[in-house]
DNA sequence: TTTAAATACGATAATTTTAGTCGTATTTAT
DNA sequence: ATAAATACGACTAAAATTATCGTATTTAAA
């Protein structure tokens, strides 16, 4: 409980590949595929995603492929939680809202309590304590 | 991301309920379900967990129900959450260990590292500061 | 002592979410 | 031109979660 995706865990192992090359060196996501027998085109869609938020770089073309372009010690842990996964919360009822009692409930205010508690851990920790 | 299940969220609004009841009064699963639109059965099974956790007692026959029985302040967030949901972590390859690669896996420690933070923050906050 | 209302709980069905694949387009070094 | 790479929407498969069903047991009260 209180997992986090695959797409998380596959983005965590590419950075920390990346993270151990020399810098501006380029990896594919074929390369980072084999070395941890991951599905080569769900981490392709992982890494397309962080290259839009501009985390890492990608390169086209052969010979392409993709680097880490940002600081990771200036991205939060919630940022690139959020990022790949939408908003970090132990119950969704605040974001899509669709809940039908929401007069009758009586635990909104402590969930987001500990939503704010968690949220906070996660803004305190760098992606580079977790990559490094 | 990063969800607990209904059984949590149905296990918060029974505890919340009941604690606003007077002291060893009791409540049926039936009533909770009807006031707050839950589905009886699923929140049954829930309070029967609580029951065998001893956080409530359960009373059988009719006019029976259940009660609060622990004190909640001396019950961690952490303790009820695993109690209801087993090991909690971010990921499971920590708990199942079926995962075939471990050798390659770049990514254990950090993410032992996460799941420690995690578990330390909701070893900290009482079940009682949720439910009060 | 029968009845009815409650808990207890394993098994199974339905639903939702997550994970993974496919197909195709685009880019670009060689 | 070709081939190797990224890009990405659509779809399928698998897994996990949520909910229901059926039946047994307990026990207060008529």
């Amino acid at each position: 409980m209180l997992k986090l995706t695959r797409k998380v865990e596959y983005a965590l192992i590419a950075l920390r590949h990346m993270q151990a090359l020399k810098p501006r060196k380029l990896t594919s996501a074929k390369e980072i595929a084999e070395a941890y027998g991951l599905p080569q085109q769900l981490l392709a869609k992982t890494l397309q995603q962080m290259a839009r938020d501009r985390i890492i770089e990608a390169v086209q073309g052969p010979s392409g492929g993709y680097r880490i372009m940002s600081d990771l010690d200036k991205i939060s842990l919630k940022d690139f939680f959020e990022n790949l996964e939408g908003p970090l919360g132990i119950m969704d009822c605040y974001f899509d809202s669709d809940c039908i009692q929401l007069g009758a409930c009586n635990i909104r205010t402590p969930i987001q309590r500990i939503n704010e508690n968690m949220r906070d851990m996660f803004s305190k920790m760098s992606l580079r304590e977790v990559t490094q």
